[in-house]
DNA sequence: ATTCATGTAATGTCTATACAAGTTAAGCAC
DNA sequence: GTGCTTAACTTGTATAGACATTACATGAAT
């Protein structure tokens, strides 16, 4: 006489992965997976510690590791002797997205479109293997980029990039994926530092942006880690009052 | 005939503190006493999980544990089969410090004086108690300073700060302590998210700052977490070419 | 000398159990 | 009904032991 599961436990073992990797990190695949998937909703309560021993038929440590380590990250939310439930959608969980300019644009209902100006491999000098972390001399990907909106160029896009982490950079198109978007799918960021100042481009930029060299620009250098690795360094620059987002890199 | 403990081993437990915190956090605050009071180096050994159980006197997992967090935290690094050592000083350690105008004007030799224009308790309006995750009506403090370098007004900070976090804030002498200082020491950043523009300042707001409504001014505004509560939102000016610097918020 | 096998040590995971501590609801005394 | 006690349930922590996986050093066989 097996009596049956609950539909928050049944939902939990559909989504088990049948991977070898550690049960503990298959449950916790399970449970992002039914969270992501809105099947739980902010929250809603979870199966308890000794509901999903009996589901899973793994001992409580295992559940218990799982659940602690995803409470941890904010997922979860637990109290001892009430339960466990999806933490509560963030106030801020809108803004946890990097600063993406062809996004922007879209959402603005304008077109985008991307001119390369320069995509090549080059040794690195000593100020650029700083930026990266690197060694003078080691190669490196360096990208020059201009962003378009409605044909209005609106963003100069200067980038070095490590080998390592994005061996493929030069062989994209990035008229159809930007620099940035392509290298967070390869090497998803962790974290990200930017020093923001107002500048005066000089000639050549104000001549790739179409404006005038009087013209404020507000200017971002950008570096973004995949763990303990740096990425890529980037200079954006962006002429008048163009409206700049940044967020913590937290979780998806 | 007991052998003597290594010299590592005996710092760890001379660090070990006599509070009733569970066992496993104060092993974590051991190992982060000795790391953070650098006598234990980045990329040195510690002893190994058996010679923590049989030193501290309890079981395995206990050590695991702490062992265990503090890698996920970045602060450790551990390989399966070689041993646990403290994690190597990051690449960017140095710009883990979010932006403090008076550290920065400090750091350039000027002087940094504070006029405080406005502090007081206010119910929230709408779009205040939205950028704090509150309900419209409920007690906000506000404050507005004018941030002087050298006898020159070179920042206009307004800012609201939720009450339950830092009850004290309004009884606060900020021409001391900055709010972010004083902000940061009770209700330690976590999370951070900036919104930043070139904006035109109105009519108050050039005559707060002494300069013409036609200089363009670096517009942050800048939310700061503690944990999941939202501490302080804040809306910082800076007229011309002022540096600016963001850093991802991390563990001190 | 080189290669291979083996043993040792370290971390990684999992189990079964135990007790502590917080929360809630039912039941009892009044 | 009110208030208190108690029981059941939940999470938090800790233990002792087991086996797996990885890395490395040592020594044997070639």
């Amino acid at each position: 006489m097996t009596k049956r599961q609950s539909d928050t436990t049944q939902s939990l073992l559909n989504a088990l992965p049948d991977t070898n990797a550690p049960i503990y990190a298959r449950l916790k695949s399970a449970i992002l997976e039914n969270i992501g998937s809105s099947t739980w909703l902010p929250e809603q309560r979870l199966p308890s510690e000794s509901e999903m021993v009996k589901a899973l038929g793994v001992s409580r440590m295992t559940v218990n590791r799982a659940l602690r380590e995803l409470t941890s990250d904010g997922v979860l939310i637990r109290q001892q002797g009430v339960g466990t439930f999806v933490a509560p959608k963030k106030a801020h969980s809108s803004l946890f997205e990097v600063h993406n300019i062809a996004q922007e644009i879209a959402d603005r209902g304008h077109k985008h479109t991307t001119k390369v100006v320069e995509l090549q491999t080059v040794k690195a000098n000593t100020d650029q293997a700083l930026r990266l972390g690197l060694r003078t001399g080691e190669r490196i990907f360096k990208s020059t980029l201009i962003h378009f909106e409605n044909q209005h160029p609106i963003q100069l896009e200067q980038r070095i990039v490590n080998t390592t982490l994005a061996p493929n950079y030069v062989e994209q198109d990035f008229t159809q994926l930007t620099p940035f978007a392509y290298l967070n799918k390869v090497a998803p960021i962790t974290e990200g530092e930017h020093l923001v100042e107002a500048v005066i481009p000089n000639a050549a930029e104000a001549e790739q942006l179409a404006i005038s060299t009087h013209q404020p620009c507000l200017q971002i250098k950008r570096r973004t880690w995949s763990g303990q690795t740096i990425v890529t360094s980037a200079r954006l620059l962006s002429p008048g009052h163009l409206f700049q987002l940044f967020g913590h890199f937290g979780r998806p």
